[in-house]
DNA sequence: AATGAATGAGCTTTCATTCAT
DNA sequence: CATGAATGAAAGCTCATTCAT
């Protein structure tokens, strides 16, 4: 049994994806919750302030995916390619959430938030790559947490510019992978 | 003397930055733009709508922004150098309205005309990076047009986290700089 | 034809009257006025804010009724029984709306503002002391405007415990004025 | 230690003081009483059946003030000056609250309680203008049940006047006091 | 083409009241 | 007796949109 943030929290999510933030009324999220109306304002002031609840799943959600993506005994190139993978996927799947997210909100009062919200999945990659590095697959000269933050914002922006932007996704996901993965391979100074 | 059209978009433009999209009733944008309140809805329809013309206006301004920056007789490196430091000032000067940008995309059916309004700067690079790749200063296994979006991407997200989320910006800016200019040279596969 | 500011205010009262201030929604205020909700808010922020406006009309048909009363060429006796009949009457017909007025009114911001729209019921009050002054009808060490108010604040609040508070109306409303009458001709030294 | 529901109705007046009626919510009560929201309901079943407990604690205070002021073997003449000196005080120290009372009458269903709840004062002044009477200190056509809510009401709302609303209030009020006097005894036929 | 007062559907928000603990 | 999280009906208020001028 959930309790009652959580509920809301999950329902926002389903109701944004579903009908986006902008016709989203707190009404649906309540009613997708299965709690009163007035519940909702026992533990949110409003429709925007359950973001960062949100992006914190959503982190969450972006770390499981990654982890349960990536093999531990496979090779780093490998490991890279499910990484990006992962991403996609995610991105594929809640598209216009992590829209918001990335896009820094319209409403900029928790840009701040964002980033304590993000931290635990640039660590996740900048362990990854500190690995790499150790282990002499990758060229010594990267830096690896600001590295980890362009690493991600290379895939994210290119799986969004897939999703959210382009008609033919189909085909066009696998293309933009190999471009990406590419693109990363040789940015990291692949070696191996 | 400006026609009503830009009046509204420059209006448009300014009540965003200050409070946000959300929070932006049509009739601050008309208070602004010294207009009727009916007269608004002769050249938009909604809100939202006036989203692409001020996305065309970013654009230009970027592109502009390309151009005055890089120095045509520079080497490549230098000029890639220059793109970097274009994007950069961009972010940072108009931070917000870029966030709205894409924000606005994923609250609104316009998703389609971003990219139309975005096509000049992707063909700009797209031919900055064909010349590259035609006079052998980059690898040849890049496919322009979508390398083009890679490294649109790549910047602008690197720029949007210095400037959008991380407090110390000024010392933080010129190092993330050297670290995605480094990134993308490796990214490109320079020989020069 | 009414514009619509008046035809809020008057429609406040009549609907005030009928079920109260506390029971009162600004939806039976617009039905009555016969005009659209939103209409409302072009002219009043709240409920309360046409208290005011309401006062001033007060204010006026108790002016009318007093000067509707009393017969110019009457002795200065029987014009006081016919202003002491006149504020009765009033506080007879509209004593829900004069409670509130006369108390202050729960949320004091306006307090000031009263005493202003009362101004004219004092004057009209002082001017007729006065005259009785010089005629010689009453005492000379009356100080006209402040006894115009001690005046009022008597009979009113006499008429006020006959028709707030004293279930058995009809009778002692006549017994109540023999009384304040007799009370208002002392006081005021009348000698005629 | 207090009681809870003498908490509740110490809590009440405060609140009522601060915020007024209309704004004050059962929550600002029980928060500031430091009880459960629940609890209130236990002594009372809604927000204005606080208030004849309200006026009954004002009542206690305005005769204990009255009794505290008036000297039992002054002459008729100061022992009223005392009365009225007594009224302006109370009504200086809790005008608030008093306006809040009157305003409480006018919006409820509780006005039939105020009668008997006032009942005790006006039981005083009247034995107080009966002993006048029988010494022969005032005119014996005064019927002393009535004269004594006139008696009330007259000092009552002149001292309203000056403290609710008039700015100047320093001086005003002695002048005022004085007035009132005057006007007293020429209305109670003071013979001494 | 331009206006801006008027509209009213529909949203957000409140808060008195309940009841399982 | 006491609690306070949960309720949901009911009210307030907004604001995109219209249309007579």
């Amino acid at each position: 049994m959930m309790n009652k943030k959580e509920k809301i929290v999950h329902a926002a999510i389903e109701v944004f994806r579903e009908k986006g933030i902008e016709k989203t009324k707190i009404a649906d999220i309540v009613k997708l919750a299965n709690i009163a109306q007035g519940t909702f304002y026992l533990y949110f002031p409003s429709k925007l302030s359950v973001m960062p609840a949100i992006a914190e799943v959503m982190v969450e959600k972006t770390i499981a995916a990654v982890r349960n993506e990536v093999q531990e005994d496979a090779s780093f190139t490998t490991k890279l390619a499910q990484v990006v993978d992962a991403i996609f996927k995610i991105t594929c799947d809640y598209r216009e959430i992590l829209a918001l997210i990335y896009a820094g909100m319209g409403s900029t009062e928790h840009i701040k938030e964002w980033e304590t919200v993000y931290e635990p999945f640039y660590s996740w990659i900048s362990q990854f790559l500190h690995e790499a590095k150790v282990a002499g697959n990758i060229r010594d000269s990267i830096h690896v947490e600001r590295t980890a933050k362009l690493v991600i914002g290379l895939v994210e922006s290119s799986a969004e510019q897939v999703y959210l932007y382009d008609a033919k996704q189909d085909d066009q996901a696998s293309i933009q992978k190999e471009e990406v993965l590419s693109f990363l391979k040789h940015g990291l100074g692949i070696r191996e």
